[in-house]
DNA sequence: GAAAGTGTATTATTCGACTGATACGGTTTG
DNA sequence: CAAACCGTATCAGTCGAATAATACACTTTC
């Protein structure tokens, strides 16, 4: 069963594409593995406190995704082989580097300053969690 | 006057806080200081295509972060001193990066990984901007 | 001073995200 | 078999983002 211990709700983006994302990572790092089951759509809005179709909304996604294989009336199965493994890796390698990278070239940050930064937060990640309004 | 040639809209947050990023990155380059005209609300809003609203609720939470001046009846002009420039400077950076940061960690990846993805992505940052769904 | 341009405010409407409640049919378990 | 659980679907409703259309008061410019 996979395990939502560590999924934390941030404010700026749709939950579903959160619990897409948080799935999607597991499965990059191996947390999440195939075979694995999914949480019931009411266990699991539940337990993060929304609601059972946003949930529904994420899985179908995941599903669309080749991760998630869903039949009526069981739970749901991770899926993913190692072909899609890769490919969310480097979609989501791809998209949430280069998105950091455009932001601090436009901010006047030199490629020296961006590594240390990184360099620097990886040993404080807890920073950058403050509200933004 | 504010150029918003560079200006490119993106899909999954707020028109409105897009603005907002593209000024505060501008006033922490340095592209955009302190005297410099922002264009009126119908002007901006006609070129990038939004509505007026928009703009304005844009303006409004510029003028509170001190970054822009508004007086009724004339243009609003950029006030951002160099003690607003550098906090916004620390918010951008430590927000952005440690986003990516927790991003990165939960898929897996090691430190060394990361700084060479950002380190390559530097060079050719139109990766990652495929539609993503 | 008059016209044009500007910031500000208001009301109504559309749309997607999310909630809430409920129902149906299939699977699993005892 | 029967109860409990599960995925799926639907409808109604709330909420914020964004649009659309006006209107008002002030400033700039000629």
């Amino acid at each position: 069963m996979i395990s939502f211990a560590e999924f934390v709700p941030r404010e700026g983006s749709p939950i579903y594409w959160q619990i897409v994302r948080y799935v999607q990572r597991g499965v990059v790092a191996g947390t999440i593995q195939s075979g694995d089951e999914m949480p019931s759509r009411r266990t699991l809005s539940a337990l993060l406190g929304v609601n059972p179709n946003t949930v529904q909304k994420a899985c179908r996604i995941l599903e669309e995704e080749g991760i998630l294989t869903s039949h009526t009336g069981a739970k749901s199965l991770v899926t993913a082989d190692e072909a899609v493994r890769q490919r969310i890796r480097e979609e989501l390698l791809e998209y949430d580097a280069g998105q950091l990278v455009r932001g601090l070239k436009q901010m006047g940050i030199t490629r020296q300053q961006a590594l240390e930064v990184v360099d620097r937060l990886w040993d404080r990640p807890e920073s950058g969690e403050e509200e933004r309004e």
